[in-house]
DNA sequence: GGTTTGCTGTCCATAATGTGGACAGAATTG
DNA sequence: CAATTCTGTCCACATTATGGACAGCAAACC
């Protein structure tokens, strides 16, 4: 029961849009330019927005880049709350022991929003390992396996909203409406997601999806590998620890609150 | 070299006002009238901001309460930036070192804005420890021990502009400008801060600064203890490990970055 | 060295946006 | 069941935020 629109407030809403874009440039932000073409705004109103924020200790700006990105003030406002979700507590346990079975890097990747953002990261014991994605991190929804998954396990037109919704996002990824629809696609008749070319050359990631007491997709389980590692006979294996992990996960939620 | 105003962001602005407010309110949240009267603002303004940072998952409403407070989606824009700041590092350490020598507990404590907030907190190994403020808990600069030791760390007539400017929110806190300004006069002369009757009944508290290399107040550290754990003597031997650590804190800064 | 390209920053007339007084419901209290 | 105290909603109005147009600056190109 989502409630609806709510007016008066154009303003406050596009500053968080502008936030959630910086965001998603971590410590090394964002160029003004990138972040009026990724929200849609005009240039001169990003820039009064980005400003404001920054004299409020909301954004820095990097001196020597000239880059935008989030600001200490935010950290601050976020330790009103208690250090870890749910979500996270449930998850710690079951993590750590999947990471030690399958042995290559495990990634916890949620949805905000139009995002996906990787929240837990657990290092295998293998000695070649993926470290990209790091805790943190935030991407468009649809670019990531992660965020597949997580697509693939929602309604379809609801799914189909969001990946429109990104669609201009999605060139500098170099991907697409189409391609990432037909990925969902894929996924949902495999159960679980599997990308070939991962964001980094020569890697494999398998994910799948946790879903919350009330069926709505909460977050992911990725493994990320070098190709060789994950051939047909182990990415059989892989995949059955993973769902085993997701129902685990899904399990312990329930317990819990 | 701060930079001056900036107009065409009204909203934002109050936006902010409101969520710090809400951060001061941690996780029990703030009830509306509150947020109204610590604002300034007026009740359908303060309503429209809330409710629209609600839809946009800045803020959560506890629905037994009606409470407003800070919500999850703060804490995932608050992972774009590296975990630990580089006062929190720089103190690690020494904090410590500094908790196993007092055996009373250390607070580590900001100025951010207006208001001190705790980041840090070290158990001591006395069995009477006062653990009242947590990490987060935030307050008008003036309030508490660290704040006015912040307050008395900087130049007077900045110092009388923030106090002011907390007028209305001292009332909460049972202090005035008057009480705050003369306790801010004592601890320049002392060089650090000496708080009687803290906020839990019969503690006592003692607060030193920490300053950045540019000579502007970045911290306190505060040690809190039950009265009679606090007599003179002990008091001298206390403010005295407190000013070392402080000093060690501002030189390990100096020499990270 | 000119000129083109790509970035950031600023102005200001304009209309769309956010404002807040007034009203209403809901819950608690005496 | 009036009185009080909270939250939520409406809508006429003017204050506020908007964005087209202009400007500066550096790097890349010819």
């Amino acid at each position: 029961m989502t409630t609806e629109p709510r007016q008066g407030a154009q303003a406050i809403r596009r500053a968080l849009m502008v936030l959630r874009i910086l965001a998603a440039g971590r410590e090394t932000g964002v160029p003004l330019t990138e972040v009026v073409q990724a929200t849609g705004l005009t240039r001169p109103t990003v820039h009064r927005i980005v400003h404001v924020l920054i004299e409020e200790g909301i954004v820095e700006r990097h001196e020597k880049t000239g880059r935008y990105a989030i600001g200490g003030q935010v950290p601050e406002l976020a330790l009103a709350r208690p250090s870890r979700s749910p979500l996270l507590a449930a998850a710690d346990n079951i993590l750590a022991r999947t990471s030690q079975r399958v042995g290559d890097t495990l990634f916890l990747t949620v949805r905000t929003g139009n995002d996906t953002l990787c929240i837990d990261r657990r290092i295998g014991s293998y000695p070649i390992q993926v470290l990209s994605i790091e805790v943190g991190a935030r991407r468009p929804l649809g670019v990531s396996s992660a965020g597949v998954a997580i697509l693939a396990a929602m309604p379809t037109p609801d799914a189909r909203k969001i990946v429109t919704a990104n669609e201009v996002r999605f060139a500098g990824y170099r991907t697409s409406v189409a391609t990432v629809l037909s990925q969902i696609a894929l996924a949902k008749r495999r159960g679980y997601n599997l990308r070939e070319a991962g964001l980094v050359q020569g890697t494999k990631s398998l994910s799948t999806w946790i879903k919350t007491p009330d069926r709505r997709p909460a977050a992911a389980i990725t493994v990320s590998a070098v190709r060789t590692r994950l051939g047909p006979r182990r990415e059989q294996e892989v995949a059955e620890i993973l769902l085993e992990a997701a129902l685990a996960i899904e399990k312990k939620i329930e317990s819990l609150p």
